[in-house]
DNA sequence: CTGGGGATGGGGCCC
DNA sequence: AGGGCCCCATCCCCA
């Protein structure tokens, strides 16, 4: 589709899927090649590759994804383990791939996947030249991922183009083809290509016509720059997606491929690049080290350094510093001028750039993204703000797109509402229809002011009123807090102006808040669900990239949350903490047994039914326990009202309190438990009283301790 | 076939 | 932001 004459793509191809990239990945090409070519069909792996590619188009059979900087790209682990030394480390354990943001752009990257997908490596039609990948990036990148077909490659052309030359240690990160910063960072969203078109040639004036497969995460869609984990290396798993950490790592899981040490705090904090640890470093750009061949070498605990690399930390990093990459524009030393003369062409649109890379060798390394890491927006308008910055700030010149939001969506065929007409984006609270997504975002950061704006009022309401949240900002007296009406108290100044809620401190207030808006401020930009928290944003999103970074010791299980973990831990430990005090009854899980005690208020439920005679006495002798349980529905039966139950559970009947103290739970929370229970099994049990008696007695009999 | 228990996933919400 | 807990739903296994 875009080879070059001089590449043989079927050679490519035949050494492919004969594992070039495994061991040291040293190829081998030739020699597979012609033992295949005196022996198969010499347009079996051809056509095998060309299905594999269009597969990749589609999304179909693909198993993992690719993270660079903030573009997706979807692929066949078969494919790039086959290929790539590097990645077949990294996709035996994770479906989802971070990779060096440093060491490869997006541009390359998709240079590089198709040359994985199609042994060419060539321009791509109807792109500016400006917008090529470099070839001395190309390398790079295939240096560090360990693609020795493609290393091969790239040093054939650049001698062919007398621009090649060696690496040198440091030669400069800024020629990898990367997009100036702001760009990416303002992405606004994250896609999926489900229905993405076959691979073709990006268009000029078309920057969504890029790849299939490839999609674009939000760096900044909450406001956030990206995130300072992007920085650390890919077996982190450090996700830039929607400028939020999906990949919170668990301390107990499984070596990792190339567990190497996770950047020092500091590094992070001043958003240097990778350490001298990463492989991006260590594997391509080290004084000394070979380019590739490497991987096996780093394999071993979490936190194990390799030896021999610590040393050239300091020298490195200068160095790093030195080419760190200019805020909003692309950078490009002078020396790598020397070396990489195909980079020209790309230089900083900003200006003055070289001007302060020494001087930042001394400064604190600028914080990138310097458009969009200020203060983090307190609120959601600013968040949404952000979700309509797009890619004005453009200079790019890598190729990588960056689509408006609603055009990437069409695009990737991902309409957030199938509504007719023009206005496809539609407000889901108050069903407006807008023809862009844009014009959406501002119309729901309008509801996001309006409930801002009835918080306060109503909140000066309280105020005015003697109640509410009149206290915020304000040192709390005791006299206020205690003569405020609706029952706040000292330990919970923080009341909810909308509900009898009250809260410790103002934030949590407000967040509790968020729960009464119409609007729900984080919407995920994958499947549109909003949520009223951030986190539960974050979390819903691994679910959808099914990452799971808490990994089991014992036998390797992978969680999205720590807790599950945890949970699951006591299966291998036979620990069951939660036990039942009506029938002994052991469990692992707290859920488990709010469950399990459930069933028996439905048993007591169903027993109360049947043993009410007419004089509404209970008629048969059970366990106290049962008995309870069984009174408790009777109440739930006279008193449908929830928590008017469960007041009157615990008052008026203490011994009922003692046996939900059984539970191991706060009064409240057992009385609220049981009193579920009971409630759920009201029904069941008034509908039951109507049954025969025999089969309730057996029902009770069952659930009785022995 | 049914119901209970074990286990997991996802969302809400508070700290 | 992240951790933790709770709730609901669901699946699977087994008696």
């Amino acid at each position: 589709m875009r080879g070059h004459p001089e590449l043989a793509c079927v050679a490519h191809s035949t050494g492919l899927p004969g594992g070039g990239g495994g061991g040291g990945g040293d190829g081998g090409d030739g020699g597979a090649a012609a033992m295949l070519d005196a022996s198969e069909s010499a347009g079996h792996s051809r056509q095998l590759l060309l299905q594999l590619n269009v597969q990749r188009a589609k999304g179909f059979l693909c198993d993992v994804i690719l993270v660079v900087q903030n573009a997706l790209f979807r692929a066949h682990k078969n494919v790039l383990a086959a290929s790539s030394a590097y990645l077949k480390a990294l996709v035996v354990h994770d479906n989802l791939i971070n990779l060096d943001q440093e060491m490869v752009s997006p541009a390359v990257f998709r240079a590089v996947l198709d040359f994985i997908y199609t042994g060419c490596l060539g321009d791509v039609e109807g792109e500016p030249p400006a917008a090529q990948p470099s070839l001395g990036a190309v390398l790079a990148a295939a240096s560090y991922l360990q693609i020795p077909d493609l290393v091969a490659l790239c040093k054939r052309k650049l001698k062919r183009s007398g621009k090649y030359c060696h690496f040198r240690a440091g030669g400069g990160y800024s020629h990898l083809g990367k997009a100036p910063r702001g760009l990416r960072a303002a992405t606004p969203v994250i896609q999926s290509c489900y229905s993405a078109p076959p691979p073709r040639p990006v268009e000029p004036g078309n920057p969504l016509s890029t790849h299939c497969g490839e999609l674009y995460a939000a760096a900044s869609s909450q406001g956030a720059p990206l995130h300072p984990h992007a920085l650390c290396p890919p077996e982190r798993l450090c996700s830039p997606l929607c400028g939020l950490d999906l990949s919170k790592k668990s301390p107990n899981g499984p070596p990792l491929p190339l567990p190497l040490p996770a950047p020092s705090s500091e590094s992070r904090e001043n958003s240097l690049p990778p350490g001298p640890n990463s492989p991006a470093v260590s594997g391509a750009l080290l004084p000394g080290h070979p380019p590739f061949g490497e991987a096996a070498s780093y394999r071993g605990s979490p936190g194990q350094e390799p030896s021999g690399r610590a040393e050239v930390a300091p020298e490195f990093l200068y160095r790093w510093m030195k080419h760190e990459p200019m805020v909003g524009g692309y950078v490009e030393d002078e020396d790598d001028d020397e070396e990489e003369g195909d980079c020209r062409g790309r230089r900083d649109k900003g200006g003055g750039a070289e001007a302060e890379l020494d001087h930042k060798a001394e400064s604190p390394p600028p914080r990138r993204y310097a458009g969009l890491d200020g203060a983090e927006p307190d609120g959601e308008a600013e968040d949404l703000e952000n979700d309509k910055s797009t890619s004005e700030e453009t200079g790019c010149s890598s190729g990588g797109p960056s689509p408006a939001a609603g055009s990437l969506e069409r695009y990737l065929g991902y309409e957030p509402e199938s509504f007719g007409g023009d206005n496809l984006y539609v407000c889901i609270p108050c069903g407006k229809g807008f023809p862009s997504s844009e014009q959406l975002n501002a119309h729901v950061e309008a509801h996001n002011e309006e409930d801002e704006l009835y918080r306060k009022e109503a909140a000066e309401a309280a105020a005015a009123a003697g109640q509410g949240p009149p206290f915020l900002d304000k040192p709390l007296s005791a006299p206020l807090l205690s003569g405020a009406p609706g029952g706040c108290d000292l330990l919970r100044p923080y009341r909810c102006s909308s509900c009898d809620k009250a809260y410790k401190d103002p934030a949590t207030l407000r967040q509790h808040e968020k729960t009464h808006w119409l609007t729900r401020p984080y919407p995920c930009s994958i499947c549109g669900k909003k949520f009223t928290q951030r986190g539960t944003m974050t979390r819903h999103m691994r679910s959808h990239l099914g990452l799971k970074p808490f990994a089991c010791d014992a036998c390797g299980m992978r969680f999205t949350r720590q807790y599950r973990l945890t949970e699951h831990m006591r299966i291998h430990s036979g620990e069951k903490p939660y036990e039942c005090q009506v029938c002994g009854g052991k469990f692992a899980q707290q859920r488990n047994l709010l469950s399990h005690m459930k069933m028996h208020a439905a048993a007591a439920a169903a027993a109360a039914a049947a043993s009410t005679g007419p004089d509404g006495k209970l008629k048969l002798d059970f366990p106290d326990g049962v008995l309870a349980m069984a009174r408790l529905a009777q109440q739930q039966q006279q008193h449908p009202d929830k928590d008017l139950l469960s007041a009157h559970f615990l008052a008026a009947d203490p011994k009922l309190a003692m046996e939900s103290l059984y539970l191991g739970l706060s009064p409240d929370k057992a009385a609220e438990v049981l009193a579920q229970g009971a409630a759920a099994a009201a029904a069941a049990a008034a509908a039951a009283a109507h049954l025969h008696n025999d089969h309730h007695a057996r029902t009770i009999d069952r659930f009785s301790p022995p």
